[in-house]
DNA sequence: ATATAAATTTAGGCAAACCTAAAAAATAAT
DNA sequence: ATTATTTTTTAGGTTTGCCTAAATTTATAT
């Protein structure tokens, strides 16, 4: 049942590529976000298909079993706990934790997962704005929406950003932060980008990928 | 620089072999602590050596360098904050905490150890009694206490003995004086009595009475 | 529809850290 | 001082997780 660091970082790109649909994820992507290469990642598909954590058929992408879906949330659960810690205790800033996080959730422990959780006193969301599911693996959904589908002239609040280290110093430089008030000014409609309105001061255009890594309530 | 796993490991099991005193350490001492066999610890002994953290000459044991011991005692620094933050914050009780902590003492992140040891308010003992080594590798010593209150398997440096002469007669012809390194070998639970190994060499076998009127440094 | 390109898998290797069995060196015993 | 025993090292394997290069399958483009 326990798992090698390895075979939980496989897991958790999964999980992470695959998003609430369950979609099936390719060989490539896979290999991409780990700094892999394609031909590793297969073998260890095979690996987690005998062990039932992940459907693969050859060729054609995998997705998570009912089992996998439950370690990757584990392991999701463990690192989202651990941020919290790490900037709500240690007064890590949010563009310092990542590194960290991703050794320390691979610590196997159970029991310290939920002492863990007892000291933060059950924390329901990381510092990026993630939501942390509960030890049974439960998310517990927010109303929020990604930042690029929001309509024009609409104001929202930023209620998470992904935990890109790069992207985190970006937003943070050009002044976009969780709780953050934005105003979608003007939607560029055959590339996606958008200038938005910070805080009501300043003025700022962003492209789509960056538009659809950023998660606000309206 | 930085170490794998299984090097902290070896690196901390020949420091703590090795004593204050960075006593020669056998390849099957360090078998036998690692749960590993000698033809692997040879192995591991040799790229330690190439590094520069042992001093290894075959057949003859190995003793650690200044750059090993200075990791070493990083290790143990991080092994007993953790353990500390575990019995303090946490809630374990200390018989639950060596498991989780051999996997924390690995986290490699420099900012995290002197963050954990701020939030800690820099303890200088972890929950067992033993000293943490501050950021630079220095131990502080502890506050002196008696023989008979050590525990088995301890080191310890004799501190002063009282001033009844037949007493001091019967250490010094059993080649325990004011400096002297003692191990303590068994602790006999109903007579309280404890078999010794002076300065690594000579076992002695001596009495609770006698424990009693030792005081020691760790 | 067939050629080209991209994605994926297979085959064969490598390094780390372990192993067993046999050889060599050091230590202990007669 | 030789022999016997213990300790250590060498030699040759194994597993995990990675790699490159070549083969295969699927997707794309003309």
């Amino acid at each position: 049942m326990i798992q090698t660091t390895s075979e939980e970082n496989y897991l958790k790109t999964i999980f992470h590529h695959a998003g609430i649909s369950n979609n099936a994820v390719s060989t490539n992507d896979i290999a991409a976000s780990l700094g892999t290469k394609a031909a590793s990642v297969t073998e260890m598909l095979k690996k987690l298909s005998t062990q039932k954590l992940i459907r693969y058929k050859k060729y054609n992408g995998v997705t998570l079993t009912d089992s996998g879906t439950k370690q990757a949330l584990l392991i999701v659960r463990k690192h989202r706990l651990w941020e919290y810690f790490l900037v709500e205790k240690l007064k890590f800033s949010w563009d310092e934790i990542h590194e960290v996080a991703e050794q320390l959730e691979h610590i196997q422990s159970e029991v310290l997962v939920e002492r863990l959780d007892s000291f933060l006193e059950h924390p329901r969301f990381d510092p990026h704005g993630d939501p942390i599911p509960d030890k049974k693996g439960v998310i517990k959904k927010s109303d929020s929406q990604k930042l690029i589908d929001v309509t024009e002239k609409k104001e929202a609040i930023v209620n998470l950003v992904t935990d890109q280290p790069e992207l985190l110093r970006y937003l943070s430089k050009i002044g976009i932060s969780i709780g953050s008030k934005l105003k979608v000014m003007e939607k560029n409609s055959f590339d996606q980008s958008m200038l938005l309105l910070i805080n009501g001061k300043n003025k700022v255009q962003i492209s789509s990928s960056i538009a659809n890594n950023i998660s606000v309530q309206l």
